[in-house]
RNA sequence: UGGGGAGUCGCCAAGUUGGUUAAGGCACUGGGUUUUGAUCCCAGCAUCCGAAGGUUCGAGUCCUUCCUCCUCAGCCA
């Protein structure tokens, strides 16, 4: 990445500390890198590599990315671009019956989405965990040749029951003292396809005694007959994710390994192994170390893939994409921005303390991104007439309006004001409750961008509700022209012309959950509350609106405040050339207590 | 109950080798500005660091014991 260097906050977070001491110690003056990953023999014939840190941003292409990955990505694409390091994204494809190219592909989208690429100045550093299937194999090998790897043909039960309990040692597998020679033909014909499907596994030789379960002879070869969305049907053994990461990140010259906090059971095997294939001569210190932080827990969503998937496949929410998911595509449509992102991942920190952070962090976040990027425009969501009934029917004068008022520069537009407007229902209240300041009979309120006007009544159909509001305008009170302040008044309200009115579609939408943890605790039945019980009937509720008419021009994806509402996005995927749609991406925040 | 982690203000989170009054952000509460009940500004907000002991002139930082939470027994990642 060659972006803006921001200032390294000194020991902002555990993990920045760790690189700093490691960078002062020199630890990788000596790294060499070939230009592309390699075993240790490759990588011999580089230099010094000009990355003085290297991080991996290590997704396995079964599923759409959430914000949690988007904490991820900020982490490792942040830490090398402030430490002159390297990033890689790396598509960690080890088991073919979960993945394909859709996932490679949205995944791809989202990174670049957030500011992040793999072009770097002499490389390109996109990766495919299947590429080095190859090297694994080797490796896998070595291990056997050193007697630190041996074929088990127990069965899956049969190694459950043998690896042991929490509390309990494990037994040896009666495999476990084979020769090198017999496990290598084994490993050999479990390659070249002479056994079927699960009926053995290459294990690595450790200690059935371990107090670490991992530790207990993990298997780190399968027998699967699968087709690879990369690799077709050139093999059917499969690296499990304990062999292969490592591996992994030893053939990149990752320097720094950073992984959620499931994974610190692993990182004593993460070690043991790239130790064994250093010492065979496969690989070349200084090797990766594995640094664990927190994952991201949200309140009001949820993040697992398991749950994300059923709320898609049963329909609970219109796809990968619904601007009410926690995915970076559900986000994009929903008009978070990567620059929200980007606030709410300094915000939260970095640490390995289990930590639940509100939602409405990340919504103040967009908030105050958006407040400072995004232009102000009328609109007018739940439409009730107002007719001033001094104003000539047939006038029509144009009025001011500032596109940002932070920034000047953005100049204004105009905005037609006749006799007949649109207001907000909610704006009028024939009987004002405590604190209400806007059109109430006899009150005045300034049509912002406009004149006072005086309210003089209103109208309403058989059943008592409000049809249309009448009042009377102040010609001297006019915005921006000399003694229009003349008259005092403490409400300012929005409006649109009907003659001038783009009529549109908008979605509100709100949290698809109603409870902060979703499905946790039990029913009054005690029976255990499942997520789905949780889910927010009312998230979404889509309104017919009266815009500005500028807003007929909006490209999608572009953003707005909508005065006084909150900000809006056009919908990149229902919008169309001049009959934009919008989404309500989060609302302003609202201080008045009804 | 074995191993590995974590417990600092409502929510996050600094606090490196022990050294005066425990950063910062968000939230919250006052006050000010404001033609968005928005934004912005200013002020306030942990005698206390899971608990109890101990070492020390001095401990969130060291020692002991205890408590709570997370995590590991896939031929998933």
């Amino acid at each position: 990445m060659s972006s803006e260097k921001t200032p390294i906050p000194a020991g902002s977070n555990f993990i920045r500390a760790i690189i700093e001491k490691d960078l002062s110690q020199n630890k990788y003056a000596t790294k060499k890198w070939a230009g592309s990953p390699g075993d240790a023999a490759h990588q011999d014939t580089g230099v010094v590599d000009v990355a003085k840190i290297r991080t991996r941003f290590p997704p396995e292409p079964n599923g759409y990315l959430h914000i949690g990955h988007a904490k991820s990505i900020f982490l490792n694409f942040g830490l090398a671009r402030d430490f002159d390091g390297i990033c890689h994204l790396r598509f960690d494809d080890t088991n073919p019956e979960k993945e394909s190219q859709e996932y490679v592909d949205s995944i791809s989208d989202a990174v670049q989405w957030l500011g992040f690429g793999w072009d770097n100045t002499n490389e390109t550093n996109l990766y495919f965990a299947s590429n080095y299937f190859d090297l694994m194999y080797r490796a896998a090998e070595s291990l056997i040749e050193t007697g630190h790897a041996y074929v088990d043909e127990q069965s899956a039960d049969e190694m459950r029951i043998n690896r042991g309990t929490l509390t309990e040692a494990g037994k040896d597998s009666p495999y476990r003292s084979r020769s090198v020679a017999d496990n290598l033909a084994r490993f050999r014909e479990m390659r070249d396809g002479k056994h079927a499907d699960g009926s053995m596994v290459l294990r690595a030789k450790i200690d059935m005694a371990s107090p670490n379960i991992n530790m207990r002879d993990p298997a780190i070869y399968r027998v699967r007959r699968a087709h690879h969305h990369n690799t077709g049907d050139k093999w059917c053994i499969y690296p499990m994710y304990t062999f292969a990461h490592p591996i992994e990140d030893a053939l990149e010259r990752i320097t720094h390994s950073i992984c959620t906090l499931e994974f610190e059971d692993q990182r004593p095997f993460y070690d043991w192994l790239l130790e064994r294939l250093a010492e065979a001569g496969l690989l070349a210190h200084p090797l990766p170390k594995q640094y664990e932080f927190a994952r991201l827990n949200l309140t009001y969503v949820v993040l697992s893939k398991r749950k994300l998937i059923q709320l898609v496949e049963e329909k609970h929410v219109s796809g990968w994409d619904d601007p009410r998911l926690p995915t970076l595509a559900g986000a994009r449509r929903r008009g978070y921005t990567p620059a929200g992102f980007k606030l709410f991942t300094d915000r939260i920190g970095v640490s390995k303390a289990d930590s639940w952070i509100e939602y409405t962090i990340l919504e103040d976040c967009m908030r105050e991104v958006l407040n400072v990027d995004a232009e102000r425009r009328i609109a007018v969501l739940d439409p009730i007439k107002l007719v001033i009934d001094n104003y000539p029917a047939d006038q029509s004068e144009d009025c001011f309006a500032p596109n940002h008022p932070l920034k000047p520069e953005l100049g204004k537009r105009t905005v037609q004001l006749t006799k007949e407007l649109w207001i907000e229902r909610e704006d009028f209240m024939e009987v004002p409750s405590k604190g209400f300041f806007r059109l109430t009979p006899d009150g005045m309120v300034r049509l912002r961008y406009g004149y006072v006007v005086k309210c003089t009544g209103c109208e309403k159909d058989a059943d008592g509700n409000v049809t249309v509001v009448h009042c009377e305008y102040l010609p001297d009170t006019k915005s921006g022209t000399p003694g229009s302040d003349s008259v005092k008044v403490k409400g300012n309200i929005h409006w649109v012309s009907v003659a001038h009115a783009y009529e549109a579609e908008v979605r509100l939408y709100d949290r698809l959950f109603k409870e902060a943890h979703p499905g946790e605790g039990k029913h009054e039945d005690g029976r255990e509350r499942d997520f789905l019980d949780d889910i927010n009937q009312d998230s979404v509720q889509v309104i017919t609106t009266q815009l500005e008419l500028s807003l007929k021009d909006a490209k999608p994806e572009e953003s707005f405040q909508f005065e006084r509402h909150g900000y809006f996005v056009a919908d990149k995927k229902d919008s169309v050339a001049g009959k934009p749609v919008f989404n309500r991406t989060v609302t302003l925040r609202d201080a008045w207590q009804k």
